[in-house]
DNA sequence: TTTTAATCAGACAATTTAATCTGGTTATGT
DNA sequence: ACATAACCAGATTAAATTGTCTGATTAAAA
């Protein structure tokens, strides 16, 4: 396995990154999503449904419905979009699985995990999703 | 979620950190193991039979049997594990999920993802678990 | 006003991972 | 020799994650 994110945030993070990218005022549904990003319909559809609630995304429901972001791009960061699906308890606990690792009961990689587990959310905070704009358009043009 | 490492995974590099702390030349049973670390019997039973087919570590079968480290501890490192449990997979995939994420088709985080990746690795890589004695020592007796 | 295309809610199914059970085999120590 | 304490192999169960289905509701467009 290894695994850093579900497969539910690494659908939801770049469903929000396409919506950031085209940059539509208008909604966008979400098979159209399932579509440019081949991901099963109905599994992003929950997921889009999910961070409605959570306050990411807007929906609008019956006919020419969708969903759009909430925010401006420049107010949305990768780490929200986490936060609302995975939660950021990983970001705090034990590489290693040891029960209560801290500076206290440290693990004996603790110290070295915990600075790449911080730049690892620095990465996920600093930048706002408008500045991906460009990248996600031509990832998504060579999907 | 947000997990790195399987708990299988992560059960095998404390079993693995135990004996090559513990370092005794005679074989540790997996009941002592279990006990020790707090992981259900059964588990780390499997767990340390698929690390005997690995190489990892050697299993002594019958009475006061047990495992042992194939190895001196000053010639495995962290990563040796993880490669035979979880395998290296994914320190060469996408963070957010993207098909085909490469330097050529690069996500919008390739680049930065790819250098904590890097160290991740070299972290996991760099030193070898003799180093972790003193440390694990501390840990397990906190457990 | 009716059709249509969308979200939404909740149940359901499939897959993967985690954990347990059962019985067999092995070798030590009494 | 034989009881015991361990590994081992494979089946089974449990739990979590991933993915699908059905039907209801909504609202725009014909």
């Amino acid at each position: 396995m290894t695994v850093f994110f579900s497969k539910k945030c690494e659908y939801g993070l770049q469903a929000v990154l396409f919506m950031a990218a085209t940059e539509s005022d208008c909604v966008c549904p979400a098979e159209e999503i399932s579509n440019k990003l081949n991901i099963p319909k109905e599994f992003i559809s929950k997921i889009l449904q999910s961070l409605t609630e959570s306050g990411i995304v807007e929906s609008k429901k019956g006919k020419s419905g969708g969903f759009k972001l909430s925010k401006h791009p420049s107010k949305i960061k990768l780490i929200d979009i986490v936060n609302a699906i995975d939660g950021l308890d990983s970001f705090n606990s034990c590489l290693l699985g040891f029960p209560e690792c801290s500076p206290d009961k440290p693990c004996p990689v603790h110290e070295k995990w915990g600075v790449l587990r911080t730049k690892a959310y620095e990465m996920l905070s600093s930048e706002t999703i408008d500045k991906f704009k460009e990248k996600t358009l031509k990832k998504i043009n060579n999907i």
